[in-house]
DNA sequence: CCTAATATTTAGGTATACCTAAATCATCGG
DNA sequence: CCGATGATTTAGGTATACCTAAATATTAGG
C-alpha cells in the first residue's frame, strides 16, 4: 500500500543523470563537464555540481568525479545507464512493433517508462520481440549484461566526400525532425546519394534509385548516421 | 531535454490519494475519514491532513474538504482517479493477455506503470485487448468517459446461507493471497459452493464439481465477490 | 453533561531536486 | 605572468511529500 517505491532504485532525475554522462562521454568513456550536462539534461549548472556531489558521495558510488575536471561513470553508474538505455530501446522496439505507434512518438513515451518497467517487464518484452539488438532508429540494444555493439558507422556531418551509403540510424534526437526525414525516405537501411554540401553547411542529398535532389539542413544531418564498411567512395571532393 | 513532466499532469502521490478516496468512499462516494486514508495509504495521519487540504485548495481542486469531517472527490479528482484506475486496469489485463504475466505479478507493475502511460499507450492497449471491460482479476474497467459498470456482486464475507455461486472476481489486495487462491481454483466464473462458517470466522468452500472442501480464511473470503443474479441459496442458514 | 478515548490537525523538521546570485577557479591572450 | 573571461562551485532559497510530537476537536460512556 505504501507509494514508496524499492528503496535500491534511483530515482527518475538520478538516471537521467546517469544516461546523460553515458551519452556524452561517448564509447570511450570520456570525462563530462558540467556546463556539457547542464545544456543536456536542460538544469543550471548549479544543480548539476550539487548532484554530482551527492552522486560521487553516495555509498556505492554512481560517478568519480573531481571539482572542476568533470564526471565519469563509475562501474556501478554505467551498468544502471546501461540498464536504462536497454529499457528506453526495447521499449521503444516494443511500441513500434506491437503497438504500432508512429516512429516520431515513441522516444517520448519511452522516455518517461524506462524508468519505472521492472526486470519481469523488461525481459517480458525482450521475449515477445525475439531478443532484439537493433532499435527503429538503428542503435543497437544493450545486452542484459550489460553488454553495447560499438556503433561501426560515421556521421553524415563527417562525410568528405560524394558517394552513395547506406543509412544506419537516425537520431530520435527530435520528433519534428525525425518525422520530416521519415517523410523523405530517410531511416535505416535505406540508401543515401550525398551528393555535395550546401553553403549553409547542410547537404543535398537523394533517396534509393531516385534522382531528385533534396537539402538536409546541417542540424538534421547530425542525426543521421552512415554505415562505415559499405561506404562508396568517389575520388572527388564535395 | 528536460526530466520534468507536462505540469498538467498530476504527481505519483496526488494520484494514489485520488484513487484511495474513490475506493474506500465505495459507489456512493461516501466521506472518507483521514485515518481510512492514512491506513489504506500507509502515510502518517498527519501527512493526510497536509495533503487534502493541498488538494482542496488548488485551482481546479481536486477534493472537497472540511476539517474533521472527512473528504470526498470532486468532478476533476473523480475524473483523474477513474482514468488511473482505467490505466491500472487495462494494464493489468494487457500484462495478463499479452505479456503472459501470471495473475499474481500484474497488480504490482500496474500500481507503478499506471500514472506515467501517455493516452495513446491507453488508446493501443485497449484497442489491442477489444476493448475490454472486464479485467483478469474480475473487476470493470472504467470507459474513457469515466463510467464505470457498477459490481452486481456481493462479498463472500456478506453470505448468509449455503449455496452454489459463481465467483465475480478475486481482488488483487495481497500477491500471496491472490496465488493461493488461484492454486486453489478459485478464480472469476468458477463455481464455488459454501458449505458453513468455521469457528474462526472462517469459510468451508469447495470448488466447482469437487467435493473436496478447504478452509478459507475470514481475510481471504475478503476478497472474493460472488455474482449477486446467479445466487442459488439453500433454505438453511450456515 | 462531562470526561476519557480517539480522531484529527497544527507546528516544526527531513530529504530530494530544483533554482538564483555570488564567489572562486582555470586558462588563454597579450 | 597576470588579468579577464568563462566555467564551475558555494550559499541560500523553493516546492513536494513525507515524518514526529504536541495541541485540539469529536464522540461515546457513565
Amino acid at each position: 500500500m505504501s507509494p514508496r517505491r524499492q528503496a535500491n532504485r534511483n530515482s527518475e532525475s538520478v538516471d537521467n543523470y546517469l544516461k546523460a554522462i553515458l551519452a556524452l562521454g561517448g564509447a570511450e568513456q570520456r570525462r563530462v563537464t558540467s556546463t556539457a550536462l547542464a545544456d543536456h539534461l536542460g538544469v543550471a549548472p548549479a544543480s548539476i555540481t550539487n548532484m554530482l556531489q551527492k552522486l560521487a558521495a553516495a555509498a556505492t558510488p554512481l560517478v568519480e568525479y573531481e571539482r572542476h575536471r568533470g564526471v565519469q561513470l563509475s562501474a556501478a553508474g554505467k551498468r544502471r545507464a546501461l540498464e536504462v538505455l536497454r529499457h528506453h530501446r526495447l521499449i521503444e522496439t516494443f511500441l513500434y512493433e506491437v503497438l504500432d505507434y508512429p516512429i516520431e512518438e515513441i522516444h517520448e513515451e519511452a522516455e518517461r517508462l524506462e524508468h519505472f518497467i521492472s526486470e519481469r517487464f523488461e525481459e517480458r518484452i525482450a521475449a515477445k520481440l525475439g531478443h532484439p539488438r537493433i532499435d527503429p532508429h538503428g542503435h543497437s540494444i544493450p545486452t542484459m549484461e550489460g553488454e553495447m555493439a560499438l556503433q561501426n558507422s560515421i556521421l553524415l556531418t563527417e562525410i568528405e566526400r560524394e558517394g552513395v551509403f547506406t543509412i544506419d540510424s537516425v537520431s530520435d534526437r527530435d520528433a519534428l525532425t525525425l518525422r520530416q526525414l521519415k517523410a523523405s525516405g530517410i531511416k535505416p537501411g535505406a540508401r543515401l546519394r550525398v551528393r555535395k554540401k550546401t553553403e549553409a553547411q547542410g547537404y543535398l542529398v537523394s533517396i534509393g534509385r531516385s534522382s531528385a535532389a533534396f537539402d538536409l539542413s546541417h542540424e538534421a544531418a547530425g542525426d543521421i548516421r552512415l554505415l562505415a564498411e559499405q561506404i562508396n567512395l568517389r575520388p572527388r571532393a564535395i
